[in-house]
DNA sequence: TAGTCGAAAACAATCGATTTCCGCAGGGAG
DNA sequence: CTCCCTGCGGAAATCGATTGTTTTCGACTA
């Protein structure tokens, strides 16, 4: 379409009177052949009069390295990605990367087709922060050595680069924090177990109901079919309306709690003195929803930043420490929980 | 970094016996030379079997198409852009283009650096969301004739493409609102007047209470510096505490106005029994907040998928009907608007 | 039997950079 | 006076695709 054809380092030179080897010479800096001053100044000033850009591609192409970094996110409108990219995208502006934001909209095929793509483009690495259990999909970037980090959710293999938030420890504080309120029926809606952080997180909160010696049961879990609002508007009535309903949920994350707070408005019920619910991941804005949301914290930009910074250390060949970072988290205690009604505690004391 | 050689043309070319300018016809498909069946099919096999991507590095510089769209966004956290984000990658993707994403973080120079480097990678077109004023810049991509769509900001060159929301329309229908629930003494918290989008805003307000002959006092507005939630906060100081304070207050964007409810929060008084507050936008999870925040809706999906459609369409040389697209807003009534105290409004009269 | 035609596929130029390898001049040493 | 070194910068190969132009070869025609 840009009618006005681009200036090439051809022009440059012939601008300048110099061979386009030469140009390239000077505006890279490059200490290992000399030139005379005066000829630099006459190619730097040629290139800025001209408007000098030069071609990514074609540099990419000779260079084998294109500086820019791929990233794919299973859905941008949940609000805990926005600052990851934030942090990884300011992480690799400082480092001269750049970055091609990928969408995945939780779908196998476009996370497959996009991997593609971004190959195709010849990245220097790629952040993954797409959940899905696609392992036959990471073993292939493995298989194929492009390097690449894994956000948000863990991996099996202890070679590949990983940085998450330590879910076990925030589900137990979450699931702790509840049973000292005096809760005992606990209900979780877990996110999809079709993702690794669905998985992770489901286990720890088992393996905290049981660690307080909380019999579990199946009527008390609700599986969501995405990390959504309107999932965790959904899960919540299969837990409420299902058999006798809890006195606190835990959800996989926030937007699901959102979603099961509605659902208790809906009911009748208030949050948190009829109902008392904890997310996960502390998305902005948590402490403005009606009721504040208790939820655990998890460092989202600098998860981002870490991801970004271990990838590229990765990619410039320095030496890596811990190629496994796991981050603290931390619980908020707001507004969505209190301790259990006292007829709940009864009928519990009761039964 | 990756070791195992990549795969190119030529390797294929050589697998299947022929020459690699077959191999680029039968991939791609063109019928203008005719190609044995069988070769056709030696060629497919031997690429499938290698697992050939071709480099959009190469592609892209022959061809001089990238498919490739760039998009300026000023904070990827502020809540209204992931949306628009969405729908720009969605609409890109089904045409068979993809994003490079660019987070400016409001800053002039980064967005002129990633204006750069967009033009370096030779992306087709530029998205651009930011709102910045840099006429400047504009002004240079419109000379190096690159193809770009405004969005959620105007200009004021009628040939360049743009969707906005009506800006007019919806401010008007916020205060119409707060003056019809009994308000007299109207606050007004702007974006930064730096940015179009700021500009537009606090303009209209003024005219549309100049409509209602309320004369307007400047100690009755405060700009805010950023778009963000605290300086909503910071801005909701300088108009509650300099002076008689106002009895509603319209914010630019959401996040202005939760600033300005948490604020309102803290000196004691209660949203919107004290104090009304009206915010733009519509963000996802409005509804879900203390008090469920009024606002303005803006289609903001649908605004990333028209001008990315628009954007496309010029690159194809596709006709374009109308190069300025300006989407209806929606008033969402909601509960951070009443009328105001009756000690004010006796105060006003009395005043 | 030579000439022509056409289908099929090879050849080669090109896109715009980087980098290795040379060539040219001039100055100092032997 | 010749040789060699050094400082400067040009020539050309290369990265991996696409595409206009030739070549090749078999079949058909005159």
């Amino acid at each position: 379409m840009a009618t006005t054809r681009r200036v090439t380092i051809t022009d440059v030179a012939r601008a300048a009177n110099v061979h386009a080897s030469t140009v390239s010479r000077v505006l890279n800096g490059r200490a290992e052949l000399s030139l005379l001053p005066e000829t630099r100044e006459r190619v730097i000033a040629a290139a800025t009069r001209l408007g000098y850009r030069p071609s990514a591609l074609a540099r990419g192409l000779r260079l084998r390295r294109t500086f820019t970094l791929g990233m794919l996110v299973p859905d941008i409108t949940n609000p805990v990605f926005p600052s990851m990219i934030k942090g990884v995208e300011g992480a690799a502006h400082t480092r001269g990367y750049h970055l091609i934001l990928c969408n995945t909209d939780d779908s196998f095929e476009r996370e497959a087709s996009y991997l593609r793509v971004l190959r195709e483009w010849r990245v220097d690495g790629i952040l993954i922060a797409s959940s899905s259990t696609a392992d036959s999909t990471i073993a292939e970037l493995r298989r194929e050595k492009v390097p690449f980090v894994l956000l948000n959710s863990g991996s099996r293999a202890s070679e590949d680069l990983v940085v998450v938030p330590d879910n076990r420890q925030g589900v137990a504080a979450a699931i702790d924090h509840l049973i000292q309120l005096g809760h005992r029926r606990i209900g979780l809606i877990a996110a999809p177990q079709t993702t690794l952080t669905g998985q992770e997180r489901l286990l720890a909160a088992r393996a905290a109901l049981r660690r307080h010696h909380l019999a579990h049961e199946d009527a008390l879990v609700a599986v969501a079919d995405s990390f959504s609002e309107a999932s965790g508007h959904r899960a919540a009535r299969r837990l409420m309306l299902d058999g006798e309903p809890p006195t606190a949920i835990f959800c996989a994350n926030d937007l699901l709690a959102l979603g099961a707070i509605r659902f208790a408005r809906e009911l009748g019920l208030a949050v948190p003195d009829d109902l008392s619910v904890v997310g996960f991941n502390d998305i902005p804005q948590s402490e403005l929803f009606d009721p504040p949301l208790t939820t655990v914290h998890v460092p989202q930009e600098e998860m981002g930043v870490l991801a970004a910074a271990l990838l590229i250390d990765q990619l410039e060949g320095r030496h890596i420490e811990r190629r496994q970072v796991v981050l603290e988290t931390e619980l908020m205690v707001r507004g969505s929980t209190a301790p259990p009604p006292p007829a709940a505690t009864t009928a519990m004391k009761t039964a």
